[in-house]
DNA sequence: TCGTTAGCGTAACGATCATTATTAAATTCC
DNA sequence: GGAATTTAATAATGATCGTTACGCTAACGA
């Protein structure tokens, strides 16, 4: 009994999903959330309670929508294969939307509102000379002879400065020294084989 | 002429990197800025401006103060010893101050409100998750002999993790697939060297 | 000693935040 | 068809946000 609702609740779920992506928890405001959904204030509370019951519901969304290709990943056959299927879907993942880039979970706690996008700007740019100085360090190695000549410094400094950024989430997350050494150490030791000869050269596809 | 300042605008800056490094740009009310300075609202204006040149003034601070290993680090002889440096360096910075964790760079964006800790709690146990199936499948990967006996299955599941944030840090900063992908393929393949034996065993002191 | 200048501190500003009382409209049951 | 009940929509709630008038006090030059 009673009037049916007008909008679809599954649309608006993925609306709000697209804003919180874009716009991290606390950037997203209510406002943002009822217009991108199109729907009054009043609805969005009485079809999900409030914004943090929301948020929980788009996050479990995404993880069954658009991280379905972690369980994918466990199930092949070989570890390395595992983890390339997770790094490579990540990097289209992060990348094929252009306007809600990153991955939601650390945009919820990464991304803020428009107001702050000046010193999120000033963050990226910092970010960005670090990586050039690690970059042109490199360079300077190849020419030394000190890194082989097939290294390409580019992608290592962007690999050593991805390394860094994990681990600077993970410390926020808790983890302890030890453990943030273990991942360094990781970092810059082969990845363990059967064989001792590690000829990968991986292929995306 | 006139009167005095009578509070130390370089400990009243450090106890604004604190605060920001803890809570983020956002998560930073003046309110919480001006309690640790131990200073009223309009002093702190007159002495550094608006929030936002505020914490760029932390910023800058920051390199200057926290991050000095970098530059360090660039004047290493080798490639290797100079990401090693970086990394390890990283890895103590992340962890020393129990009260603010992380990277201020990252966290700048990263960290919220208080009023937020619960989202961030979910967004942490959610990660964890994901890393705690990472590891059983690596797990696996040695019983099966898929990987050897020696490899250290957390540590190569936090490493995996570490990457997956760095790429979600970057994408934010407006990486390419591309660029993400060769990020990848360099978490996934050995690091490079000049002889082909790659039996480094680093030790961080 | 007096006038000028600048920092201090109270208190308030307008804006926006998440959240909800409240009233009007619509649908089902009796 | 009337009563019951759920939703829609307007508009307001109290709180907090960053920012700043404004009056008071202290220190300097004359």
């Amino acid at each position: 009994m009673g009037r049916r609702r007008e909008f679809d609740v599954e649309k608006a779920l993925d609306a709000a999903l697209c804003v919180f992506w874009r716009k991290g928890y606390e950037g997203a405001s209510y406002t943002d959330l009822t217009e991108a959904a199109g729907v009054e204030r009043p609805a969005l509370y009485s079809a999900f309670g409030n914004k943090e019951a929301l948020f929980r519901r788009a996050l479990a969304r995404y993880y069954e929508r658009y991280l379905d290709f972690i369980p994918e990943a466990l199930e092949l056959p070989t570890a390395r294969k595992a983890a390339e299927h997770i790094l490579y879907r990540s990097a289209e993942l992060n990348t094929q939307y252009p306007d809600h880039t990153g991955c939601l979970g650390i945009n919820g706690v990464l991304a803020g509102s428009d107001e702050a996008e000046p010193v999120r700007q000033t963050l990226i740019e910092a970010r960005a000379i670090g990586e050039a100085q690690l970059r042109e360090r490199f360079e300077r190695a190849i020419a030394e002879g000190d890194l082989p000549n097939n290294a390409k410094p580019d992608a290592l400094a962007a690999f050593v400065m991805a390394v860094l950024h994990g681990m600077a989430v993970q410390a926020k997350a808790g983890f302890s020294r030890d453990m943030l050494e273990a991942v360094a150490e990781q970092a810059l030791s082969t990845w363990p084989t059967r064989s001792s000869t590690h000829s990968w050269k991986s292929s995306p596809g």
